[in-house]
DNA sequence: AGCTGATGTAGACAGTGTCTACATGACAAC
DNA sequence: GTTGTCATGTAGACACTGTCTACATCAGCT
């Protein structure tokens, strides 16, 4: 146990999902995440072919850790199948999905730095990052014309117009011109633009 | 004129934008730009504080160029005054923006690259980027209003809830699950985006 | 007991941002 | 017109990064 290190590639994720935390995908350096797992520069490239691919996994990691948010925040509606209730569950993932941006701004970033894949030559949509929380949306979006709440010929493309109001949102009081706005300004911009939604789908 | 570059500083905001536009935030090389200028890498230091400083000018550079298609875009609309002129124009800034972002991805991306500014000393708001796209689409929902097509009691946070959903299709369209759409699917989907806007605020 | 393959190490290289010290030259003052 | 001053550019160095090639170590099968 000396010489090997008997679970390096999960530490090195750990160590990269911590550097992104504070700091981003830039801050995800790979000689840094060796360090910390006390190991050489070069024991890193055993188990990721190089940088990008130890930032892919952290990619994956994040998004996973925004898909556990969106469906916890779920759990705690209760869905008795009526209207309203899949109205609140839309709404509580769009919240979850905005609080977890605000809450992890690192990993919320590095969960949308996904160059490394135009020469990557796998069969686009195969080996790629799963987007479980388009997955999750979508799933409220069912449930929501189901229980009969959105006409379902309104349904086309509803998680995509759903999706772009709060990751924009998300994105415009982390980095945009809605940076610097106060705890409560910023809820009624989150409100704003999921009343904004709900009354547009 | 050989020592003396004349007209350095520009002469580096513009290999930086160069390389930015092809390349995003994170190719824009200090050492690139110089070495385009035919100059010495420290010489870059007399006219920016460090790399940051210069991806700030970039960034600077790129959102004027967002803000002027933006313009242009609107310019080709008469305003007539008429409410339908008033939808007119605010769809077609948001339709700009996004073309903006899809034709542009790496000027797009630096435009949105502001962490330069925690420790920037500056009074928060002074000295900073002006966010110009904001304040034309702020002008589109005031005439809207003035017009007549939309109620004064919804004009509150309305830029705010449109700009997140054109920024937010925007992100999604060049980094999230919508990477892959054709153009036809990826047409569609500004368009959903836009038609939610205008029916939800 | 020994081979083999997975895992980690050693050392090197090019490239980066940035520091300190020095060179050059445009321009104003005498 | 000489001279001094200051903005501008250069030279060289340093620490740090990602990544290459070659070698060391160990686990487990035969």
């Amino acid at each position: 146990m000396a010489y090997h290190h008997g679970n390096l590639r999960q530490a090195l994720v750990d160590a990269a999902v911590t550097l992104a935390r504070s700091g981003g995908p830039d801050a995800v350096v790979l000689r840094a995440a060796t360090r910390e797992a006390g190991v050489t520069p070069n024991a890193a490239y055993r188990h990721f072919a190089d940088r990008d691919d130890l930032l892919g996994a952290v990619c994956q990691e994040a998004m996973e850790q925004l898909a556990s948010r969106m469906q916890a925040s779920l759990a705690e509606i209760d869905d008795d199948g009526s209207p309203l209730a899949a109205w609140a569950r839309l709404r509580a993932t769009g919240r979850a999905y905005v609080e977890f941006a605000l809450a992890e701004p690192g990993l919320f970033r590095t969960a949308f730095t996904s160059l490394a894949e135009a020469h990557s030559g796998l069969p686009p949509g195969e080996g790629r990052i799963r987007m479980q929380p388009f997955e999750i949306l979508a799933a409220c979006l069912d449930g929501l014309v189901a229980s009969g709440g959105l006409p379902p010929e309104r349904r086309a493309m509803a998680e995509t117009a759903a999706w772009a109001a709060v990751h924009g949102i998300s994105e415009l009081l982390l980095y945009g011109p809605l940076r610097q706005l106060g705890p409560e300004e910023r809820e009624r911009a989150i409100d704003k633009v999921l009343d904004t939604v709900a009354f547009g789908l």
